[in-house]
DNA sequence: CGGACAACCTGGTTGC
DNA sequence: TGCAACCAGGTTGTCC
């Protein structure tokens, strides 16, 4: 499942390929995966565009294209945007082929076809859709304690859900939001307005430092994902709990926790991450 | 507006 | 062994 850090490892891995280069036949063999132009459109468009930078917001990639158009992705859940020399590789999940100058290329490859692409021209608002309502991510200066402490005390789900809200922190998914309130020693199922000050510091570091671990390593391959190179990412090795519920804790020993939160399977430490907050001693 | 939930998809796993 | 049911989850859309 492709958040922040792995659609930034994609971003790194793509740039020093593909930067540069000019978009020559694009091949869409299915044309579900594209959000708001129909196929023979997006390969004119596309046709002789140079991709000039890479860009991330969130979990989206911009392509950034001269003449001003920009080319969005969302991998959503498999999604695979993967560089290749020579000819595109036969297979029944690859659903778009950009092929570049040089004999090379980028291939759209996802089983669920979850994933889109966004294709705007210059002058068209490409912030419209999930891009438009994204709030800051964890690395942004905007996300300060403050602004992570009103955000919190606006809404009455569980802090875990509030965490995944994109509008309110953009990159965090199921994978790190786990990790982040392990981290932080906060029980998923918290109210979310019930965090003390305390705890909003605790949460604001460990989303910092989780993501930035999590980048390091190249993002967590569960099962689909792969960068831009093919490769797996390294950070499943250094998962603390999600997965891992029936295991025992790293830290206290104790069996964690499988359960539901906001739909989504959700693993913590009883024991790290208490469901009751205990008294902060007195000063 | 917030909150709840179905829909989109297929492959892997589980249960009978 | 076969087959049906269920589960995984990011985002959008719908409904109350």
């Amino acid at each position: 499942m492709p958040e922040l850090p792995e659609v930034e490892t994609v971003r790194r891995s793509l740039a020093e390929r593909c930067c540069h280069k000019q978009i020559g036949e694009v091949i869409v063999h299915n044309d579900q995966v594209l959000a708001n132009r129909g196929s023979g459109e997006f390969s004119a468009i596309l046709r002789e565009r140079v991709i000039v930078e890479l860009q991330r917001r969130g979990k989206y990639l911009l392509f950034l294209l001269d003449n001003d158009a920009v080319l969005v992705l969302h991998l959503r859940m498999t999604g695979q945007i993967i560089y290749y020399e020579g000819d595109p590789p036969q297979d029944k999940h690859c659903h778009l082929v950009i092929s570049l100058a040089g004999g090379c290329g980028l291939y759209y490859r996802d089983v669920r076809r979850f994933g889109r692409f966004w294709l705007y021209e210059s002058g068209e608002c490409y912030e419209e859709g999930g891009l438009a309502t994204l709030g800051p991510e964890p690395f942004d200066e905007e996300f300060t304690v403050p602004y992570l402490q009103a955000g919190l005390r606006k809404r009455r789900c569980t802090v875990k859900e509030r965490v995944l809200d994109q509008t309110f922190i953009a990159g965090i998914g199921n994978i790190y939001a786990d990790e982040t309130l392990f981290a932080a020693g906060i029980n998923p199922l918290r109210r979310c307005d019930t965090l003390t000050e305390g705890e909003v510091r605790a949460l604001h570091a460990a989303a910092i430092s989780v993501l930035t671990e999590a980048v390091a390593k190249r993002g967590t391959t569960i099962r689909d994902y792969r960068d831009g190179n093919d490769e797996e990412g390294n950070f499943q090795r250094y998962l603390r709990v999600f997965g891992r519920g029936g295991e025992t804790c790293q830290h206290c020993g104790t069996i964690l926790i499988k359960c539901k939160c906001g739909g989504r399977g959700t693993t913590y430490c009883p024991q790290c991450q208490p469901e009751v907050t205990p008294c902060e001693p007195s000063a």
